[in-house]
DNA sequence: AATCGGGCGTACA
DNA sequence: CTGTACGCCCGAT
């Protein structure tokens, strides 16, 4: 595991945790994993979490999505850009 | 399509 | 500990 992980907020692990199990060529929403890991009206925190989240590919933010099918945002190096491109590698219409 | 308010966790003063 | 500001948001006008 990664160090940073360690330091990451109770709220913060879950949200790790959901996206790691988001299966490769697939996207889930911000409130889908919200809703995975017990907080179903804390979509706004998930999305929160995962922008505070600079850590490596041990946790796809970039494979979570908005609840309308925009891609949102990217706090990563490239921001949306590079999430577009990732999304698009693997297998994701993103247009 | 644009705008508004609600709602949630974190960081900081 | 209380209050304020913020974000990769959401659903309803």
């Amino acid at each position: 595991m990664s160090p940073a992980m360690e330091q990451g907020t109770p709220f913060q692990r879950k949200v790790w945790a959901a996206l790691k199990t988001i299966p490769r060529g697939e996207v889930r929403t911000y409130t889908q994993i919200a809703v995975q890991i017990g907080h179903p009206t804390s979509a706004r925190a998930v999305a929160n979490a995962c922008g505070k989240n600079p850590y490596a590919p041990d946790v796809p933010c970039h494979r979570v999505i908005r609840a309308d099918g925009g891609l949102g945002g990217y706090s990563g190096e490239g921001g949306v850009e590079q999430k577009r491109a990732l999304l698009r590698e693997e297998g994701v219409d993103v247009d």
